[in-house]
DNA sequence: GTCTATAATAAGATAGAC
DNA sequence: GTCTATCTTATTATAGAC
């Protein structure tokens, strides 16, 4: 196992940072560079290319979002507690870095091969939990009567995309609501509230 | 009231098409020359600049959003025709034009000012519907009992996001779940049901 | 109005000294 | 390993003929 050296990290925080921030087409290995503190030289001499640079980038962070997304599964809870937990810890991530999933919408622009197959690897993968997990929790509960009859996929579906939909239209948002603050605590103790009253409501027996 | 001419209108065209895709970095001007057939030099005569064209592209496409957004809802009907009515147009919009909002999401990053101002006088224009229609239908719903108790603005956020989010996803949900086919009519079709019935369920009374 | 040719600049990548 | 200086190429923008 070898560990990177303290430039090479050095060079991957920044690059994440521009890539979030500007996307493949808007980061500029000069500033990737400013950022980390060293010159382009340096950068070249390290990943070769500004594409190599970015499919580790892409790479990395395609990995934590899943994994994150899935780690604090409790599956062994009842529903209501199940979905509590994820709805309050998946919001939590999204709002300490919404830029990962703007970025990703983004990217993934249909056709980008390279990305179907590492997201198809790591779903693959039967040690890390999956969106899979997700979804057969709520086949069970569906076939236990916990809940009612619910099509799986689209409540997965469905719970993803509120958690994450106001934090990466923030800016819209704050636009045409002035008097709401995505950031201030009670925004997101609402929100966490509203979701799954909604959800919960809308889906028990 | 003058009228553009054609080749204008032809770059506008080739321009959308382009920076929807690409977004405004990623898009180079030979190709939106190439795809209006015409070359880069009258593209400058036309817009000038990169810039004034991207702008002319950004003002339309916002203000066709938020209009398209809200052209179709029927505030007198009862809320359950009120709900069905907005996500199934809604849907059917988005997934007829999925890349303006991946555009729009991609773009709006926190601090493009020319973008907050260009909401703000869209929404504060009385004469076109505004996403407070919207909320308002929803707080006369809580306040007539129609509904439960329940926050206008975060409803508003979680239909919205519903609708929006397996479009926008559409290549990363296409990875995870091979079988799922998000163009398929029939997949449409149990889009919308299961939306209205999360959220019919959801808040009714 | 529309084109070809070209200038001006920006950005990625490399050579070579240290 | 790290830097400065430089090359090469891509991209925006303009000049000038038709």
């Amino acid at each position: 196992m070898e560990f990177n050296s303290e430039t090479e990290q050095k060079i991957l925080n920044a690059a994440t940072e521009v890539f979030l921030q500007h996307g493949h087409d808007g980061a500029r290995t000069e500033e990737i560079a400013k950022v980390a503190g060293i010159n382009k030289a340096l950068l070249h001499y390290y990943f070769r290319t500004k594409e190599r640079l970015y499919q580790e980038v892409l790479n990395h962070q395609v990995k934590k979002v899943i994994s994150d997304l899935f780690a604090s599964l409790q599956p062994e809870t009842d529903m209501p507690t199940f979905l509590q937990g994820f709805i309050s810890s998946y919001v939590d991530r999204i709002q300490q870095n919404p830029q990962v999933v703007r970025f990703m919408l983004w990217e993934m622009r249909s056709g980008a091969s390279n990305l179907q197959m590492l997201l198809s690897e790591i779903i693959s993968d039967q040690n890390s939990p999956s969106p899979h997990s997700l979804v057969k929790r709520i086949q069970t509960a569906v076939k236990e009567k916990e809940i009612r009859q619910v099509d799986p996929h689209h409540l997965v579906f469905n719970l993803i995309a509120m958690c994450i939909y106001t934090f990466i239209a923030a800016p819209i948002i704050g636009s045409i609501f002035p008097d709401i603050n995505i950031n201030d605590p009670s925004f997101l103790k609402r929100r966490k509230k509203e979701i799954f009253n909604l959800v919960w409501y809308g889906i028990k027996p």
